[in-house]
DNA sequence: TGTACATCAGTGAACGCGCGTTCACTGATGTAC
DNA sequence: TGTACATCAGTGAACGCGCGTTCACTGATGTAC
């Protein structure tokens, strides 16, 4: 049973859309606290005072902006730790797979770099809480592995926070060669391929 | 020979000194996209026409600071890394460096990290070139290490730049916890030492 | 040392502009019967 | 199915405000003789 919506509902989520849209585009040459909600109207087509329709502030479509980029970023982190972590050849392919989701998704990896450390409080704290859940899921992936027999739980999220912190990195970097030659892509993969295999190594000879 | 600034000299840099205190001030709680001339110079107590005599814009003030704040920062990580190589107490030691750096100037950590990936391209250059030269003085630092015996040079900056950002992670997670009670500083603490540890033993077992 | 002129950091008035927010409104959509 | 009323997403005028920038100015400091 499937529930259509009203069309009223179904517009609505529509203008939604399309000021977190317009938002995320005019982020790519500011960062939000600057962000002024006549720019966003102005940008979607509508009155100003539409905005106050879906979002009480900026701030507030700050927070929303979170959700869905975390959330887009959420399968890749999964796929790409599951993916990563025995040989050399799936280090290379997690590499691949951040490549791939910057080229995807660019506006939404420069909002979260951007905003994690930016000047907005309840959107740094939504980028932390998210952040912190995908620390927890790497940690859960990590378990699994037969590498992680004798690891305590402190260690694993310890683990688990340098890999993600370490793809946030990579990705940012990549990012600042989305307009670059091929080759300085190429480079920055390689660097970020043999941190990632230095960690790894560093991994396996923890309990020595 | 010392040379005494004239009055008027002197009196000059007073105050562009106190444009780029009353501007780190007012960036602890937004970005410097966000910041405005008018709000600087009142913070100070000038005219707001009184800016351009020091400054072309706000982001040539940022410029301006990223010199300032990584200049704090330079002397720190060089002793971080020429100290924090062998055993595990040096890597302690040098954590603990970070923190009282960070302790001793928060506001100029928390705008690199803030303005790192921010709004202000020319200010997002300035910390990439600095970082980029923290990166091979840290190389450099790491070659004199007999440990790094056998490396080659793309490898040493490979792990410099490891290192180097490891710090600013760690930097920016002492900073959160600038107003929290002590045992959750500790816990950063212990948290960060044991990854470095871990990059440490990668490094130690890098040409296995 | 004293005088006459040049420099220039900081002033204060004025400007046009875009901002966030309020308010009463309109008219299409939804609902009750 | 048709009618009468309720809801509510989006409108448009109006507001007061602080912004960045310009300009001609002042008066203390600096310099040449």
């Amino acid at each position: 049973m499937s529930h259509t919506l009203g069309i009223r509902q179904a517009q609505k989520q529509k203008t939604r859309q399309s000021l977190l849209d317009a938002a995320l585009g005019l982020l790519e040459g500011q960062s939000l606290s600057s962000l002024g909600l006549r720019e966003v109207t102005r940008a979607v087509g509508v009155a100003p005072t539409a905005f106050y329709r879906h979002f009480r502030s900026i701030a507030d479509l700050g927070v929303a902006l979170v959700e869905e980029a975390l959330g887009s970023l959420h399968p890749m982190i999964r796929t790409t730790v599951s993916t990563a972590d025995n040989g050399n050849q799936r280090i290379t392919r997690a590499i691949e797979l951040i490549a791939r989701h910057v080229e995807g998704y660019p506006a939404h990896v420069r909002f979260i770099a951007r905003e994690r450390h930016g000047g907005v409080e309840p959107v740094r704290e939504a980028i932390r809480d998210q952040l912190a859940r995908f620390g927890e899921e790497v940690k859960a992936e990590l378990a699994k592995d037969p590498e992680s027999a004798g690891w305590n739980d402190d260690d694993l999220l310890m683990l688990a926070n340098l890999y993600v912190d370490q793809m946030l990195i990579t990705a940012s970097l990549f990012l600042e060669t989305l307009q670059a030659p091929e080759e300085e892509r190429e480079r920055v993969a390689q660097v970020a391929e043999r941190q990632m295999r230095l960690i790894s190594i560093g991994r396996r000879h923890w309990l020595d």
